[in-house]
DNA sequence: TAAAAAGCTTGATTTAAGTCAAGAATAGTT
DNA sequence: AACTATTCTTGACTTAAATCAAGCTTTTTA
């Protein structure tokens, strides 16, 4: 299967539901629903089966993707076969190679069977020129890569194993999900670390009341995950800045 | 001192100058002049001293900075008392603080007397909705820090200390200058290393015939760091795709 | 529902880089 | 030139996480 075939042109009723989407998510925040319309009929549409590998090099560079159904993890690979996770790219999520260099080799693992929703780079450029809210989202969106990139500098150089696991944690907690959202193995590569690790690490958070049951969080106390907590993660938790937050 | 005394309100003839300092940058590339001066009467001044340390929270934030002269690093520090630098601030190098939620606290070390050139985050979103030439600017500046951290979270992450080292001083033969920008130590933390794993990884390197003279680069052979090159690198390289080359 | 595959855990061992400590080299100052 | 303060190097030792290997669980599929 050539990439050619799985190039789908939506159809009329399939744009409708790709716009209904595509308007919700923070790229095309704020916009005018005549102007997005129009710029939503260049969208494109590709389909991923899981466990497929696809290097993200000229061809496929000059685009922008969003996440319309499914899940991969960017990564980098190296000559040994080594690999770091640069971000787990779900549902909605952004992923704009065409702002990279053409040099810059990146590879998209699809996790799950998968859908993508994609724009040209001449098509996103002329949106940009067109609309000032486009282009402010675009920065936005740019900004919250380079904070997230910054965070997780921080979290691998600077965190031991239990701790980044009590940080990955901390998050679920706050997103009052309280569930891991991927597979422990997922998991353990995006904080750079081997799954036998992210094991021997739950076990340590054990002995600290922080218990996984399935893929629940289950906490003896409630405040077991706080000393894990970051102050960006923090500023989105209900009880941040209280007497019972560690944030003060 | 407090800040407020070394803020410096620029003189007519220093506006000049950093006018010519600034029009040069990439974030003001192809803005007509006219415009441009008008913007940058809104240029603001500070100096800070080499050693000094400043978080920057709340009131340093809703900015955008430019190294005029100088040099700083910005740092992640945690409780422990670790750092890591997430870049070096080099003369004409930007930081845009204005960009990350007000919770991401981020230091600025000073390595030397520096000053500082800077923006209102106001004035910034004032031009950036003005001027479409300075949105393309502030995406491309935005871009190249998400492609800039994603290379080296690959760096710090896949390389062992022998590599880092090698990877560094690719840099500096591609860019023709081969000599060592900064002292050892700052880019040792930079990769995200120990001063004695960075001589350590030298050593080995000699065995390479990498050789170190003052803060120069003798190569025996002159391709001994080729190994260490990545591709974006590589691009800047006079030899890049010739046979002597190892991205082919 | 059995079989196979994938995902996870636990133990024993290795390893690369960090730590600590002391001395050498270089740069800066009087 | 002599003194001081950085900066860098080298050696001995420690340590956190990786690796290797085996067994256990859960999920998938036939």
């Amino acid at each position: 299967m050539t990439a050619g075939e799985r190039v789908l042109i939506p159809s009329k009723e399939h744009h409708n539901k790709y716009y209904h989407f595509l308007a919700k998510i923070p790229l095309f925040k704020n916009i005018d629903e005549s102007e997005l319309i129009d710029f939503l009929h260049s969208v494109k549409v590709r389909q991923y089966h899981r466990g497929e590998l696809v290097t993200l090099d000229s061809e496929e560079h000059d685009k922008c993707y969003v996440v319309y159904e499914g899940l991969f993890k960017l990564t980098k690979l190296d000559e040994k076969g080594e690999e770091i996770v640069i971000t787990i790219a779900d549902k909605a999520d952004a992923i704009a190679p065409m702002h990279f260099s053409e040099h810059y080799e990146v590879c998209a693992e699809f996790v799950k069977n998968t859908t993508l929703l994609y724009f040209n780079k001449d098509e996103i450029d002329r949106f940009t020129a067109k609309n000032h809210q486009f282009s402010r989202n675009m920065i936005a969106f740019l900004a919250d890569s380079v904070q997230q990139l910054m965070l997780s500098a921080e979290v691998l150089q600077l965190k031991t194993a239990k701790e980044k696991v009590g940080w990955y944690l901390v998050h679920s907690k706050v997103n009052n999900t309280f569930k891991l959202p991927y597979s422990k193995a997922l998991i353990a590569s995006y904080l750079g670390m081997k799954p036998e690790s992210f094991s021997r690490a739950l076990t340590q958070l054990k002995e600290e009341g922080v218990n996984l049951e399935n893929k629940s969080i289950v906490l003896d106390n409630g405040d077991e995950l706080c000393k894990y907590c970051d102050k960006v993660t923090g500023s989105a938790c209900q009880s941040f800045k209280t007497e019972r937050c560690i944030h003060n």
